[in-house]
DNA sequence: TGTAGCATGTAAGCCGTTACATGATTGA
DNA sequence: TCAATCATGTAACGGCTTACATGCTACA
């Protein structure tokens, strides 16, 4: 009935049709959330498994997606593909909406706000920690964009990696700039 | 009983603090909302009405809040002041808990991962609306950095507007940068 | 033999949104 | 007198998380 999936479902369907240009039998839950934590996460969400299962039933009823019951061992698994209808939908989505602007949700900014309460010494090594937690981050990215390469197939997901690389890359300048106003500031 | 509070009620919690070292009597959940709206949307969240509401009564069950009725007019409204446990626990917050990573929900980069369902022309398109609608949020923020001013007593707040605008700017060099690729690309 | 990874789900619950409802005050 | 703004809430619901429950397979 109500064709308007939320963007979380698309992102997973998006996933989905990618595999599909692949000669793959589809993927099970299991597969689609490690495909979800290694490129969505960083820009998007990381849903829960419980998640990625039933946004799988809910576009398999709205038949985006397809289920294959594959009796090959002990247990019963299925592997999930986009059907027509569901690249169909895709696309539509992707030509009609036009996209909201991001939402940050950022911990360290907050806090930051309320330096005075913390002082500069604590806002400084709050800040150092969220340094060193970007450089984590962008190791993890960095290997990501080194898994795509420069193959033709996966051009769109390298200019969005190198764009988390480059966001990492700010966001690190840009603290190292603040600390060291706490500390030029310090009286 | 649960003293953990979400972070968005320590968020708004803050903001009452923030009115707290000025001489008012108080914000009412209206005026608390216009406070959220003016800097806390930029990397935080613009909680609804009816979210400033239910924490706002959820914070004075804690007793973290307090509520004072002002009968002067025909209607019984309500301004809300920090009290001291609500102070104490603030501050406990920022001390020991340490942040966690930013969140980011960006819509843009997920459609342009999918690019090769929309094409070139149309993710060009689709950035240079981001970048627009950059440049209009900047201004937004830039108005509420120019209200800070120099003063010692929002030095904090001031540092963090400074990081909203250069997230902006860098936001604005990255997905120009990824425009040029695009149409150089362009076969 | 036991643990890690593969694989699938249900249930409870919170956070936050939209929709709805109400009423006062101010200024055009 | 009409609209905008100030002001306060309730109700319904959706999205997503955590906790719980189950069982297979490979390997050390």
């Amino acid at each position: 009935m109500s064709q308007g999936l939320t963007t979380t479902s698309y992102a997973l369907l998006g996933l989905l049709r990618f595999d599909d240009a692949t000669d793959s039998s589809g993927l099970t839950g299991y597969e689609l959330k490690q495909r979800a934590d290694n490129t969505l996460r960083f820009y998007w969400v990381s849903p829960a498994m419980s998640q990625v299962y039933s946004e799988l039933s809910r576009l398999t009823r709205q038949s985006y997606v397809e289920a294959v019951a594959d009796t090959g061992g002990g247990r019963t698994t299925h592997r999930y593909r986009i059907t027509q209808a569901g690249r169909d939908a895709l696309q539509a989505w992707l030509a009609t909406q036009q996209p909201e602007f991001p939402i940050l949700k950022h911990p360290v900014a907050l806090r930051l706000l309320m330096g005075r309460l913390g002082g500069d010494k604590a806002m400084a090594s709050m800040l150092q920690g969220y340094i060193d937690a970007l450089a984590q981050r962008r190791t993890e990215l960095d290997a990501v964009r080194d898994r795509l390469g420069q193959r033709e197939a996966v051009r769109y997901a390298a200019m969005v990696a190198d764009w988390g690389l480059a966001y990492y890359d700010a966001e690190r300048d840009i603290v190292t700039e603040l600390l060291g106003r706490l500390s030029s500031d310090a009286r």
